[in-house]
DNA sequence: TGGTTGCTTAGGCATGTGGCTAAGTAAGTG
DNA sequence: CACTTACTTAGCCACATGCCTAAGCAACCA
């Protein structure tokens, strides 16, 4: 079984409804980190951790413009975490689907 | 923005390659901890940890069986966090390929 | 150029995570 | 009933996470 780090640092960006709540504010477009903070009760440096997590989990990318620094989605990384769910599911339920039939007759794994 | 403690606990679930490594296992059907646990060069204990991790997110179910306790998938949970990231990554896209053409022309967001 | 804004760095603290060993318990086996 | 098997519990450890305050720095504004 192959090591996916990747997977591991998108989807651990994605367990916080703090980074998750950034990614769906950003789906309105570009934001600066201090407009991106603002609903939060949070102080900056606590923020701006979440958003480091979602650079490295490469679901947003940051730069600097003058002195405010301007986030935006990169769906990319994204779009794989959410391709190795659809994959899996996929496999699960072509598993389930075969068997169900049978496994409704009976409990026939030991 | 609502909380969503079930997203949560399933990302951080799926945010780690012994875990994923188990679902993916679990996908050809159930199995016990002693034979999941085998082609982890890890102790016991602490491949229980990621059992506990599993069947909190709800990705898994398990259920003592004599002296064994098998488990196996649990897709809805799974299927949810799916379709979380389904619904996100087409709100990104669709404003992505709505401005589109616009933003190839400049980059005109401040 | 002095003040304000907007982020950044440094460092501290409580709790969570992921690994371990050792010892316990309950179910099967002879 | 003794022994083995398969978990289970308890407890320890190092490091990561998520929050904070205080202080720094670079860019803009008057």
């Amino acid at each position: 079984m192959p090591k996916q780090p990747d997977l591991d640092q998108t989807f651990h960006a994605l367990a916080d409804p703090t980074r998750r709540a950034v990614l769906s504010a950003l789906a309105e477009g570009e934001k600066s980190v201090g407009d991106l903070a603002a609903p939060f009760g949070m102080a900056l440096p606590s923020f701006m951790q979440h958003l480091k997590v979602l650079e490295e989990g490469q679901l947003i990318r940051t730069e600097k413009r003058g002195r405010r620094r301007m986030c935006r989605l990169d769906p990319a990384r994204f779009a794989e975490a959410k391709e190795w769910m659809e994959a899996e599911h996929q496999r699960w339920t072509a598993r389930l689907g075969r068997l169900g039939a049978y496994l409704d007759r009976k409990d026939n794994l030991q």
